[in-house]
DNA sequence: CTGAAAGCGCTTACAG
DNA sequence: CTGAAAGCGCTTACAG
């Protein structure tokens, strides 16, 4: 069992206030001489004394910790390391502990699980990260708890902080408009929701409204490339980029919903013997890690970092103004260029 | 302020110690009535009751928490989101709670501090997540500190839970073989290190080995590429290896140290108008995220979910016997097929 | 300078 | 069936 502040306290000789005293720094109004203080935390080492915090917490009143939310469905949190990183950063300025937790999502037969996990949490505050719309039952269930909340990577009026992809879109679009392209199209993503998914993620409708603005403004057609809304197997993405690129009036550029479309893509333009950027200019949305995992498309870049630091404050605003609720805020994507523009 | 247990016995007029008895279902020895029973627990429910877990916790005299420790340097830890998922999940199912903890690196400035996090870290146990080797320092510290650790991605002698390198390169060489190939290469990373780094990933020698060993078994002669140890910009890797397929005794397969190096050779082969797999075979290491993600090469598969598994229930059972180290395990990886071989 | 005491919110033998 | 009490390990006014 470990040592408690009380077993430092005997082997010293002095009262156990004493030892928490000095170890915590309070003793500086006290005239301790520096002998007694070298003492004791020479003692504290030579035990191994770890203080306990679950105890101090419980004197403080607080946890000194976070729960990131995440969903338990695959594709259904979005969690990049450099998002945790800057998560974890940020709340570690403020001395609080990141916790992970899983929530059980709707369909799932853990369902019930969800207030029971809520209630187990040693957490100061919330922040939600489910990227894909969630069911009301979860959010309902978040809101009715006491804890304070940040929702991140989701577009709600108050309490989150998301990136802002008209803006991002509608930035590309224009990218490629200057850069003299006449057939632009957007593809949106076919692989990854499933089909019963019912709300989809902001992002969709949002990329594509930047992208439809920019286009009709520049006196261009936008031309969407979907695969009518039908998912397409990994194998049949080539065959059906290469064919869409083989017609007459093929597009000179596109804008890809999600750096996974870049591989199937890229395979069908050399199949084509399209050059990349002189026959077909290509711009992706993607992830921030991309940058460093040889993506050599030009991408708008999600903000990570800006996002998880943003979040963290506004939740300790939050925790600080107990029931208080905040704008949300967006946050602009970076751009990364790789010369495919 | 949160309600307490005092307040919700004070709201239905009976002591604490029945309310916390009914809640925790402590009650079935007491035959207590299901009115009484219902009526406690909707009371709670109405106040919004929330159980002070630090307050449960100092009583039981744990924690109910793992922490996993990660490098704050990036690319100094690895952390897929399957592998954080699979330790979660298995924490879960012990109750547990994950803890999220960068530690600082050994020649930053916040060195000191390393002390100060693992004293304030409120775990059972520790979760050690550094890729590459790291200081003599940072393990000491730890291993100094009194609580169980088990090292994940790493091989040590003991307490560690790592992938079997060596014997997924054989593997890998054999399917290379076994497709009838004779100009096997291997192809080490060449960007992810810094110069800095004297002590590399056992995966490094172990890859390689495996690979050397079946080569020279089959009476092959063993290829290394790796532009003498040399970084390359991405930019010039295509060249790189362009310059490498043009020449007459080309490699006619190669195997690489991990998925980054598909882009640049995969685009080489293009230009040089080879065909895979008909003139080139290739295989790869991958997280195991990859095969969601769009890899179309064949490759050998990080077992992240399986070794996340391991590392917490050897935590567990290190918790369980406090100072009892346990033999390191070795773990298989995955072979995914994507008809590049 | 130092000690005795109260108290954070909870659980659990123990007594009735 | 229920209550009073002790105690987990700590911190912090308060008293000396």
């Amino acid at each position: 069992m470990p040592t408690t502040l009380k077993e430092v306290a005997k082997a010293v000789g002095v009262h156990p206030s004493v030892v928490s005293r000095i170890l915590n720094n309070k003793a500086d109004n006290y005239n301790i001489s520096d002998k007694r203080k070298d003492e004791i935390r020479q003692a504290a080492l030579d035990l191994g004394y770890v203080p306990n915090i679950s105890a101090r917490n419980i004197r403080k009143g607080n946890f000194g910790c976070v729960a990131l939310l995440l969903s338990s469905d695959r594709g259904k949190s979005y969690l990049p390391i450099h998002l945790l990183e800057s998560i974890h950063d940020e709340l570690d300025k403020n001395n609080k502990h990141l916790l992970m937790t899983k929530l059980p999502d709707a369909h799932s037969d853990d369902y019930a699980k969800i207030p029971k996990v809520l209630q187990t949490l040693m957490a100061d505050g919330l922040l939600v990260d489910y990227t894909h719309q969630v069911s009301e039952e979860i959010v309902l269930q978040i809101e009715k708890h006491t804890l304070p909340a940040v929702w991140i990577f989701v577009k709600h009026d108050k309490d989150s902080i998301y990136p802002d992809n008209k803006k991002a879109a509608k930035f590309a679009a224009r990218k490629l408009i200057e850069a003299g392209r006449k057939r632009i199209a957007y593809v949106a993503e076919m692989t990854h929701f499933s089909d019963d998914m019912i709300d989809l993620h902001y992002s969709i409708a949002d990329r594509y409204a930047g992208y439809e603005f920019e286009i009709k403004k520049a006196g261009l057609k936008p031309r969407k490339i979907n695969n009518n809304g039908k998912l397409l197997a990994r194998e049949k993405q080539v065959e059906y980029f290469t064919e869409i690129l083989s017609k007459k009036n093929r597009p000179d550029a596109m804008m890809l919903y999600w750096s996974s479309l870049v591989v199937p893509i890229v395979q069908a333009a050399r199949k084509m013997n399209l050059r990349i950027p002189e026959d077909l200019s290509l711009i992706t949305f993607a992830s921030y890690l991309s940058q460093h995992s040889g993506l050599t498309i030009d991408a708008m870049v999600e903000p990570e970092i800006e996002i998880g630091a943003k979040a963290v404050c506004m939740l300790n605003k939050k925790i600080k103004n107990p029931g208080k609720s905040f704008s949300s805020q967006s946050v602009d994507f970076s751009y990364w260029q790789a010369g495919s523009v």
